[in-house]
RNA sequence: CGGGGUGUGGCGCAGUUGGUAGCGCGCCUGGUUUGGGACCAGGAGGCCCGGGGUUCAAGUCCCCGCUCCCCGACCA
């Protein structure tokens, strides 16, 4: 039994000045965590039992699929991560010590190359395999910014896990037992989620999924369908071919537009000069190009336009996803002198393509459809052209998503409305494939004794980030409210009498026979503190059912308090041993 | 890494033209209280973020760092 005087814990008044979202506020504030340095907190014990819990969660359903525990260290040898590319590739974020020889390790940001090179330590035949291996374990990354509190630390515990199979096939069945487990556990914790499509980035064509709590405070942007179910991380929308545009529209005509070489002067110009007779122009009338630079892994260069309409930005972390592994950047003054034939302010598809006179290669976005007409550049200064038509008048190369995902663009999957969310992701699913295993040479023989190198898949929770994103999604003005499967007691005993009368007498009575009917009791036992202290506490620390032996006790009554639906019921001392322990194990 | 803010007992904050630091909460002692963050009296507790400087004198002014928070860039 837990007796608050005795606990290690001291409630604030007021919140911590530094803490701004609300489980970084109220988890400090109810003594469950303190900062201890940048970006890495002590756990209390409250706190600490929260953890524990949520880790329970994770292991058993881990284990329920099959996956083995074990665990490597946090403190990793340079060499290791030299192997992929990832000592480099990791850049700033890695945190990097030398020990007394003078040579270099790392504390272990994730564990890809070691579970794969474990895996190549002890296995060798396709008799072997699949095998699904997971750790929990502190992990450490150099965040540039840190932020609300648990949510992105420094130091944080995940639970990683890798499957190891011979096939597609079996990676396949590796990746959805994962996934499952995944939604259970999240199911079981009591924590809302959405699972999104995720980019899978330069490992190519493997799928991805995230797994977000759709929270305002997160720092992911998901898109989902108001009709459907679709859902996807904003970068890994797919908006595909639309319709084509089959209006007729008079021949292309230049127009003076001197001093328009942005959107908004182009359309305020055309509004005053060139006034159209059915309504105003607008920026989506407009075919904007945007000059950007991709830059291959091996250092080339290449220039690339991407054509959107006038009154949408462009998503270059969408655009990098489809162009990966080059990354993508703006074009700087210097890459514009080398292409005179691009007027900045004024470029049109005329003189853009790979068999054009610049044979710069030019991309445009699916919402640039087929046979739609556009006020464009004219590809010298002060002039654009009028009705320039897709297909009729200019060609491209090709397509490419490039828009930022908006909310109300069309649903790829049913066609209705998108809705823009933000969520915190506390789980990742990811089929690697062999990046790794070819690397580091992980292979075994197969059936006909020949080497295959074994493909593999990576899944990840935050534990630690679940904890803070369950305090999100469940609490109050006044305090946290857990779900039953992860507080840190199943009920709070408030006494709120003097030491040793009546009701102090029947309050540890109850407490003690909660605890014998196998519950795990809170009991604020503190003398000389008023009810109305103990009250807030209780709320504070948001233990979901809050047991008042007090007044009421004179009519034979005790409180019982919910704390999620705020409800306060009477209940005859005789039964509420029996009530308490029923709500406990119901699970709601 | 860029922009903005910030840093003073455990927590929240004040500190004037530069003159040797204060309030509320919490904590300790005694007493009165006990159903919504009680009251009285008496106490303890400070490298004013750090380092340089200006000055007879610096929490306060100047320079250089750092911290934390927010926005952006980056990031699983």
């Amino acid at each position: 039994m837990m007796r608050l005087s005795q606990l290690f814990v001291r409630t604030l008044r007021d919140d911590p000045s530094d803490a701004e979202v609300p489980s970084h506020r109220l988890l400090v504030r109810a003594g469950y965590i303190r900062r201890a340095a940048p970006g890495g907190y002590t756990w209390l014990p409250l706190g600490w039992r929260v953890l524990r819990k949520v880790e329970q969660i994770v292991r058993e359903e881990m284990d329920a699929i099959g996956a083995q525990e074990v665990h490597f260290p946090a403190l990793l040898p340079r060499e290791v991560y030299e192997t992929t590319g990832r000592w480099t590739e990791y850049g700033d974020n890695l945190f990097r010590l030398v020990d007394r020889k003078g040579a270099d390790f790392l504390l272990g940001p994730t564990h890809e190359e070691m579970f794969t090179l474990l895996v190549k330590d002890l296995y060798s035949s396709y008799k072997d395999l699949p095998v699904s291996l997971y750790q929990i374990q502190t992990k450490y990354r150099d965040e540039a910014r840190p932020r609300a509190g648990l949510l992105r630390g420094r130091e944080f515990l995940m639970k990683d896990s890798y499957s190891f199979d011979i096939d597609e096939a079996g990676l396949s069945k590796s990746y959805n037992d994962h996934r499952d487990a995944y939604e259970r556990i999240f199911k079981r914790l009591g924590l809302p989620y959405v699972i999104v499509k995720a980019m899978s980035g330069a490992m190519g064509g493997s799928m991805s999924e995230e797994f977000l709590a759709p929270i305002e405070v997160g720092e992911d942007t998901f898109v989902r369908c108001t009709s459907c179910d679709y859902s996807a991380n904003t970068e890994a929308v797919t908006t595909g071919a639309l319709a084509a545009d089959t209006g007729t529209y008079n021949a292309a005509s230049t127009v003076s537009t001197p001093n328009c070489p942005t959107i908004a002067s182009l359309v305020d110009y055309l509004n005053t000069h060139h006034a159209r007779t059915d309504r105003a122009w607008a920026a989506s009338d407009t075919l904007k190009n945007v000059v950007l630079q991709l830059r291959q892994p091996d250092g080339t260069t290449e220039t690339l336009v991407v054509g959107v309409p006038g009154d949408r930005e462009v998503d270059l972390k969408r655009i990098e996803a489809q162009v990966s592994p080059a990354d993508i950047e703006t074009l700087d003054d210097a890459g514009f002198a080398k292409h005179p034939g691009l007027i900045r302010g004024y470029i049109g598809p005329q003189v853009l393509g790979k068999e054009s006179t610049t044979g710069v290669r030019y991309l445009l976005d699916p919402a640039v459809v087929a046979g739609s007409a556009w006020v464009t550049g004219a590809n010298e200064k002060d002039s654009h052209v009028l009705n320039l038509v897709n297909g009729r008048d200019f060609n491209a190369d090709g397509t490419i998503e490039a828009v930022e995902v908006a909310a109300g663009d069309p649903c790829p999957s049913c066609g209705a409305a998108l809705e823009i969310a933000r969520g915190i992701e506390i789980g990742h699913v990811f089929q690697l494939g062999r990046k790794y295993a070819d690397k580091l040479g992980l292979t075994v023989l197969d059936q006909n004794g020949k080497q295959v190198v074994v493909t593999m898949g990576s899944y990840g929770i935050g534990v630690s980030r679940a904890v803070a994103s369950i305090a999100e999604a469940f609490h109050d003005d006044i305090g946290l409210k857990w779900p039953r499967a992860i507080s840190p007691a199943d009920v709070h005993v408030v006494v709120t009498g003097k030491k040793d009368d009546d009701i102090s007498v029947a309050a540890e009575k109850l407490a003690a026979e909660l605890e014998a009917q196998g519950l795990e009791v809170l009991i604020d036992d503190r003398v000389g503190v008023s009810p109305g202290v103990k009250f807030k506490d209780a709320e504070l620390m948001g233990i979901p059912t809050i047991l008042v032996v007090g007044k009421s006790l004179a009519e034979g009554n005790v409180e019982v308090r919910d704390r999620h639906a705020g409800t306060n019921e009477a209940i005859p001392v005789n039964n509420a041993v029996a009530h308490v322990t029923a709500l406990a194990r119901s699970g709601s």
